[in-house]
DNA sequence: TGAAATGTTGGGGCG
DNA sequence: ACGCCCCAACATTTC
């Protein structure tokens, strides 16, 4: 029996996982792989990575075999293993961030070469970016025509179990801890209180959804005072769950209700529609990425390129840590830092924020994200401020200029989602609640919450903020 | 997957 | 009963 490494990377499930399943089946004996290249200091995502890769571990143990961790640049790490161990095969899952492209395509020619058996895989989208092109064969620049396109040719379901019994080559391995992907700072302490970084837990959190806030999902998954949304976003860029073990288990659901005649089934429909396209959303995150690498630094309409930004690292710098003054933003920042996370409403707002009524550039503020976010996924974090600075393909116009008051107040009605996570408003009454400054000396004083001193005053006037956006755009503007 | 400015309409108070 | 004004409520336009 041959060896062959499964190099696991954005992809740690032995379910949905078409590399490790082609692997067992073609008759090879298993070494399953992680490489911590370190080209990251210790973040939020890490640390998810740190328990993803807990859990992982524990799943192979528990099959009989053993993870095998390693440290150091990859072409190195995999060369040093097939020599040592006789490999005759690499399986890996694709990546499609630019990096990670280059990297495996110059590794696939180089181990090739060698005569390795080199195969590659798709374990992490729906449909592969190079798969759906328009009518002229180029790559679509709509979202709508692009997911109806997909929707057209299909939604694939989970990847096959391997049919073969798995052999395991069980090897060395660094202890989990000497990937350092840990924060020797543990400003994530409070993590542990909100996520559990496990695959029991992903499906758990699936199937729940699947089986209540599925019905409200279309107007709830607005509201970022209820858990209205999966949360499955930092298990699906981990990988502890597969994009397609998602669609699967929608298509279940919906076999098991269309054998009984349920009257909610219009409710359970629609919010299936929506979830399967917000999972479009990050379909035409990857896309987009495949096809315009440099959208991750550049805008990908060029007129931006011109947009006369004013940089200002106070203004940053108080965005970053929730203290704008404007109770939505800095609830959302104040989520963001404590729980690794931000509802999609509010991550819509604080970006429209930073990037309009405080005019920093786009890419500061995506930067931040992908080291705050437990979900830091290149390809929808770029895409998601792109959309919202009005400078991506299919975005959302500059011109609509999120006001954080009336986003507040429609999406927040109550209050609790500022008072959760900015705690000087706790006893500021509903009416102010959005706009605390509003309230006169006395009752500041009152509630706890006296403007300037136990919470900002507004960093910027909205009025004017958004006068200045819309006059540097105009300039802009052929 | 906005918001503000501007335009239009229609009911009610009032002389 | 009528015209006039006011102004909410809604609709349209603009950025």
């Amino acid at each position: 029996m041959d060896n062959a490494i499964v190099w696991f990377r954005d992809d740690l499930r032995l379910q949905d996982n078409p590399a490790f399943t082609a692997a067992v089946d073609n008759g090879y004996r298993v070494i399953p792989l992680v490489i911590s290249e370190q080209t990251v200091p210790a973040s939020a995502h890490t640390w998810w990575r740190h328990y993803a890769l807990a859990d992982f571990q524990q799943s192979i143990k528990s099959s009989g075999g053993n993870l095998c961790l390693r440290l150091g640049r990859a072409e190195g790490v995999l060369q040093t293993l097939i020599d040592e161990l006789q490999v005759k095969a690499v399986f890996w899952n694709r990546r499609y961030t630019p990096t990670g492209i280059a990297i495996d395509t110059g590794m696939k020619q180089h181990f090739k070469a060698l005569g390795l058996e080199v195969k590659t895989f798709n374990a992490a989208l729906i449909k592969e970016p190079w798969q759906i092109l328009n009518k002229t064969q180029k790559p679509y620049r709509v979202f709508t025509p692009y997911w109806k396109a997909c929707l057209h040719e299909g939604l694939a379901g989970a990847n096959p179990l391997p049919e073969k019994k798995i052999h395991w080559l069980r090897t060395e391995s660094l202890a989990l801890q000497e990937l350092e992907l840990l924060d020797h700072i543990r400003w994530d302490k409070q993590f542990p209180e909100h996520w559990k970084p496990t695959r029991a837990e992903g499906l758990e959190q699936l199937n729940h959804f699947l089986q209540g806030p599925v019905h409200s999902y279309d107007c709830d998954r607005d509201r970022p005072d209820i858990v209205g949304t999966t949360r499955l976003s930092p298990y699906l860029h981990s990988g502890l769950i597969g994009v397609r073990e998602v669609v699967s288990a929608i298509e279940l659901e919906t076999a098991l209700r269309s054998t009984r005649s349920s009257v909610d089934s219009a409710s359970f429909v629609t919010g299936c529609d929506k979830l399967l396209s917000e999972l479009g959303w990050r379909e035409f995150s990857y896309y987009l990425l495949y096809h315009h690498p440099e959208c991750v630094r550049e805008p990908l309409q060029e007129s931006f390129k011109r947009f006369p930004w004013k940089k200002d690292q106070k203004l940053l710098r108080a965005w970053q840590s929730g203290q704008t003054g404007y109770p939505i933003v800095d609830a959302g920042m104040r989520e963001l830092w404590q729980t690794g996370w931000m509802h999609n409403r509010v991550r819509m707002i604080v970006a429209s924020f930073l990037v309009k009524h405080l005019m920093q550039p786009w890419q500061e503020g995506a930067d931040w994200f992908m080291q705050t976010l437990l979900d830091a996924d290149l390809a929808s974090n770029t895409q998601g401020w792109q959309w919202t600075s009005g400078c991506g393909v299919d975005a959302s116009p500059f011109f609509r200029v999120f006001n954080p008051v009336s986003q507040g107040k429609k999406f927040d009605p109550d209050g609790a989602y500022v008072r959760r996570w900015v705690p000087e408003l706790k006893r500021v009454p509903l009416k102010q609640v959005h706009e605390p400054w509003l309230m006169d000396a006395g009752l500041q004083q009152a509630s706890n919450c006296v403007v300037g001193d136990q919470y900002p005053k507004p960093i910027v006037d909205l009025k004017q903020g958004r006068e200045r956006a819309l006059e540097a755009w105009q300039s802009i503007r052929e």
